[in-house]
DNA sequence: CGGTGTGAAATAATTCACAGCT
DNA sequence: AGCTGTGAATTATTTCACACCG
């Protein structure tokens, strides 16, 4: 799966390595960086300067020790007796999440799905703003969703350029959704956030999350169902 | 965190053992579960009558030692040249995710995202049905969405009962929704899917999922960024 | 062959526990 | 006292590798 090269210096030496240049931290906890973060964002809002790896893992329901490795995995350093300073890990978890930045993104298919996340308020002020919504089917083309406008796809390529985005999420039924998740990156498109109920396979030259409903109901389903 | 309960029969000997009765199925096991059901129910719809360990790993991106160690773990045995039955397969998949029973659900909240879900085709056909709308704004009261007329939180616990409801579908803003969740739990909701953005704390008397899209969001972001 | 089942090894993640700082 | 940082121990999960089967 990884690829492996080799880097030789002009001395006699041999380095090898894996690439990416391993970046350390482990998937659980980037998963759980995004709960600090918001955690930052609502419960200590304003007030404290300082939190404890146990107030932090309270919050989001972790043990302290498992905060305490997590946070130093981004090398953040706490002030023995007192905690974290709140400021400083803020400004980290956005830089090391890469939402210090802004995202555009646009929204691919415009059904239910589709028109529910281009209201959906909370992205705006999370570093990712929506710049503009395309759809296949001719009659919902040019109608005025959220502000703005359903184009076609056949646009995509240049919006892409224009505003530069990066990010598309998709909303399409299942049917199609390989063929346009192949049609978005063509156009340029780097990361993908799939909502259809199916694997998308792009060949490495994307990111693909998916948000998957009926799969989180049959988790569900399971945990209550073993609770007899 | 886990309980333990002693058993001592009538014969002068002891056995303790933990409480429940060990699930033994891992959990990225259990999320794997879902991925062969659909793969299963889509790409071998009809035709084939056999799968082997390779084939459904591909389908889903993963080795065929980890497709045999999770079939191994629901204890479905495959035939050495030959791979697994597909029917049995997919029946024992159902039985162990609880999708082989009718779940009877709830949408609470019919905002953007609570009537994208309302219209979401594709519950109905994997055991899931939602069979009440309800709202606490009195202006949505009343409203038909989905051929599913809008109700009153009041009516909820009636619900529940009359219709055996296990599961409940949380989609209202991050502000309410630990109150809601527990209005829930109060009505006899076993399940919540959570779509607000925030933790809900229900020590323990209810399993809850949450689908959290800034999150995913910047979990892609992050994935997108060290990738230069 | 083309497959499975499975111990054993390797890797990953979590929890413990405690020295040491303020 | 109240916390952090961190090796060591523990637990969980994945991968390997190979005997064996039809």
């Amino acid at each position: 799966m990884k690829d492996t090269r080799v880097c030789s210096s002009s001395a006699a030496r041999t380095y090898t390595f894996l690439v990416p240049p391993p970046s350390n931290i482990p998937r659980p906890t980037i998963k759980r960086l995004s709960l600090y973060l918001r955690s930052l964002e609502t419960d200590l809002a304003v007030g404290t300067s300082t939190v404890s790896s146990r107030q932090l893992g309270q919050l989001i329901g972790i043990t302290d020790a498992q905060v305490r490795k997590d946070l130093g995995n981004i090398r953040q350093r706490g002030q023995p007796g007192i905690g974290y300073r709140v400021d400083a890990l803020r400004a980290e978890l956005r830089r090391v999440l890469k939402t210090d930045r802004e995202w555009n993104a646009v929204v691919v298919g415009v059904g239910n799905i589709g028109s529910a996340i281009l209201h959906y308020p909370h992205f705006g002020s999370k570093g990712f703003r929506i710049v503009a919504a395309l759809d296949a089917s001719p009659h919902r083309i040019g109608q005025s969703i959220a502000a703005l406008q359903v184009q076609a796809m056949s646009e995509l390529p240049a919006i892409v350029v224009e505003r530069d985005v990066r990010i598309g999420i998709l909303a399409v039924p299942a049917e199609v959704a390989q063929n346009v998740a192949e049609e978005m990156i063509t156009a340029g498109i780097q990361g993908i956030l799939n909502f259809a109920p199916i694997r998308i396979d792009v060949g490495g030259e994307a990111e693909v999350t998916s948000v998957d409903l009926s799969r989180s109901l049959e988790q569900l389903a399971y945990q209550v169902g073993i609770a007899d």
